[in-house]
DNA sequence: CGATAGTGATGAATGGTATTTATTAGCGCT
DNA sequence: AGCGCTAATAAATACCATTCATCACTATCG
């Protein structure tokens, strides 16, 4: 007969939420510590005071812990900056804050961030994932403040908005790689200052060739190149320009 | 006693060189088409014709094997640009074919990009390595440009060459990744135009002189916005320019 | 109040894959 | 002809994600 006491295993049960949060907190610890392929299940549940098989009752895989895990970040993070970006006024101005917000959270979060760059953005089911949205509202805000720009007047009219996001969003990752490999340091709101100026002004010196009314009469014509399309009027055959 | 033709094992004995350049022409195979999670030594191995063991002779384990085949493709590719890039003059000119021929890598290859972009460059030992001395000798040549640009009078003089280099190679990356992962196709060319001109220019509009023109030109602008905006249009494709 | 179905939780398999190791085969040298 | 050196092999090992058969707690019903 065997010694009952002995072998009785322990079991621990709890409403379901409580365990999804715990484990979730559990493997956002081990993949900040090791990255996803160093992520240990054993280790997560571990921390999570649950055995392994627990795990795959509520996450199908070990990726979709990490995607879970990565969501629940970003979402919070959403939040956070959404009302304050409300209160910013000004098309340099908001692109600075856009700027300075996503360099900050790198800098707070790079463990995070490397994950969505290096495992999430890459996988081919990103497209159509909810984090793919997440992303796509997040980076969209640029896109808008852009598009205001041209049309109040600020910024040129024959920009393409989602060249500068990737102009804006690429720049900030290049940069940031070396701190994310864990070289190093940033100072967000210096770097934030310099990607905006450089964005906003370009590499061109002064800019206009011979005559200050060149560009000017340029940008008379797109306006009313634009007026003529909108009218439905001869619209091609735009005059071509030097810069 | 045991049949001996049976038994005996087939061995191909070859020189070292020829062996390393068969298992990485087939782990380059590999690599392309299954990444670098999902290659296989046994499949490497079996199109190498070679059993797996062999291949460990060669090279410490699959990453190494993986850095030596990128680095292969690179240095090649190197080579090619290089002398081309000679011949190029102007600033304009030479950060566009900068920009066009690294759009041209990754429209060719695609899969070794990623595994650069996501296998290699991320890793904590990067730095230290080949691939970053070569990766850093290709982007560099941009830096250089732009400090001859300023030094020429061409280009501002306030500008930080290296933040140019990241916004530069930001930038096709992150307008890239659509790309990479499968979805849809770019031209080089193209591409290369939009983003020089960006970079060249920037975002804001005329700048420097502040002719008395200026303000008028930005309130008829300001005004046919509006226009539009009334007429429920939206002004997306602006008269397409080239400089 | 006691039996029992339903389900959370367990821990021991299973399977796949990189890496190691012991053994064998071919080649050059004397 | 034998001997040693090294390429090459095939089997063994180790490590993990994932699966599965079983157990233990709880609530419900008779």
């Amino acid at each position: 007969m065997p010694p009952r006491t002995a072998l009785k295993r322990q079991v621990n049960r709890l409403p379901p939420e409580r365990r999804i949060s715990d484990i979730m907190a559990a493997a956002k610890e081990v993949f900040v510590e090791k990255g996803y392929n160093d992520a240990l299940i054993t280790d997560i549940a571990l921390r999570a005071g649950v055995v392994e098989g627990s795990i795959y009752r509520f996450f199908a895989n070990k990726r979709e812990l990490l995607v879970k895990v990565v969501e629940h970040w970003f979402e919070e993070m959403l939040r956070d900056d959404a009302e304050q970006f409300a209160a910013v006024r000004g098309s340099w101005n908001q692109i600075r804050f856009i700027i300075y917000t996503h360099l900050t959270s790198i800098h707070r979060d790079p463990a995070l961030s490397r994950l969505m760059f290096q495992e999430i953005r890459p996988a081919p089911d990103y497209r159509g994932s909810h984090l793919f949205e997440l992303n796509r509202a997040y980076t969209n805000r640029l896109v808008d403040v852009v598009k205001a720009g041209i049309a109040s007047g600020e910024l040129r009219p024959e920009t393409s908005p989602s060249l500068v996001r990737d102009l804006v969003f690429g720049c900030i990752e290049h940069r940031t790689w070396a701190f994310l490999r864990g070289e190093g340091d940033f100072d967000p709101a210096e770097m934030a200052d310099a990607i905006t100026n450089l964005v906003h002004h370009g590499l061109a010196l002064g800019g206009e060739p011979a005559s200050p009314m060149e560009s000017v009469v340029a940008r008379l014509e797109t306006a009313t190149a634009r007026l003529e399309a909108a009218a439905g009027i001869a619209p091609e055959k735009p005059s071509p320009r030097r810069s």
